[in-house]
DNA sequence: TCATGGAATCGACACTACGTCGAAAAACTC
DNA sequence: GAGTTTTTCGACGTAGTGTCGATTCCATGA
């Protein structure tokens, strides 16, 4: 349950340091082939030479362990995408590279991500995680959305902070659904762009 | 793990038929107020006041459950999008009615639903059934986007499969994540709508 | 009316996974 | 090399799942 190593492991890089990036390499392996609900404690010590018991010793729980794998991941979520977030108007190159550099992550730890995202519901400190990654994405891409309006970029539509969420969670389910992350990266960015500047006028056919 | 109900029960709408039907009332009720995952199979069977053993000669097990409540919820899952997916062009109306009815259903059964696409992986029946669902929809989606653009209805884009495929996606994460499903409709509606139709021109501002 | 067989029920058991505790061994520190 | 801190583990208790065989219920037709 908590996000912070077990009650013991003070200070000094010793042996159980080395233990415990066992504990967390073994983990992300196992994640390469099975899903989290998969993969039990005793894995995860048998992975490390350690009796299950031990492992109580530096995490509190299999959560636990996923929370220290994510706390590493949560800087690289968000890379790449300065720039589109912080400019302005549908400028396609700067959101295909921030899709692709997401779609990296998610093509190297879906696993580990979807695994997180489906154990969310019911367990807080995932729960927290998801819901801080998401406000964080929501609240710069609102942002930027009424930038636009008010620069008259981008047309009306919904409030900013629904469209961004919108955004988001069709990122999200998009990417843990695909098979292989990167041939979406095109197609979404068509799909965002559309979403956010895409206006039409009903009755008369596109020419 | 099973579709089917368990072993026993042959004809008859006898006293064993009453149980069958109190253990999925009692899911039901316990789905409105917990997650699928807090739900045990002792508290099934309290429900329909029969031991926990008793509990297996009806159902193999809590998944096979959620599948007989899914199967009378499949029906009711594409109610009302007929007259949208078999139309033409930006039918606001009709995509909206289409939309209403999921939403009503995903305030009703959200739980119920979440649940089955929570537990989907690592579960093949529920996996089947979350696969057929969005094969169908998808399936039809994508008919109707080839339509359009061969009318002239609508741009170009994404192949129409995978166009599909996204929208599908944007629904199910929508609706999951949201508080109030049908307060989402409307802006739902614009945003669909312009995944389908939303062409804009990138260096012009928009009118 | 009662025997027979299928429907329905349950207690007891076996299993898996989780998490805790306290005693011991290892490693480090002075 | 005594004392402290880190690390390890076996034994235990708990919760939930699923199975088995014995037993009871009950409709039917001989």
């Amino acid at each position: 349950m908590s996000t912070l190593p077990g009650p013991g492991r003070r200070r000094g890089p010793s042996k159980g340091d080395r233990r415990e990036r066992a504990i967390l390499e073994t983990a992300r392996t196992l994640l390469a082939r099975k899903p989290l609900a998969d993969i039990t404690i005793d894995e995860l010590a048998a992975g490390a030479d350690i009796s299950r018991s031990s492992f109580y010793f530096y995490f509190d729980s299999k959560i636990a362990v996923v929370v220290a794998l994510l706390h590493g991941l949560t800087g690289e979520l968000g890379r790449d995408s300065g720039p589109w977030l912080e400019g302005s108007g549908p400028d396609e190159a700067a959101l295909r590279r921030s899709l692709t550099a997401l779609a990296v992550l998610w093509r190297e730890q879906g696993r580990l991500i979807a695994g997180a995202l489906a154990a969310a519901p019911g367990c807080p400190p995932l729960a927290e995680w998801r819901a801080g990654l998401r406000a964080a994405h929501v609240e710069r891409l609102a942002a930027r959305i009424s930038r636009d309006r008010a620069a008259g970029l981008a047309p009306d539509g919904p409030a900013p902070r629904v469209l961004a969420g919108l955004v988001d969670d069709l990122r999200t389910a998009a990417f843990a659904t695909a098979a292989d992350p990167e041939a979406l990266v095109d197609d979404l960015v068509t799909v965002e762009l559309r979403m956010l500047y895409g206006d039409f006028r009903i009755p008369h056919p596109i020419r």
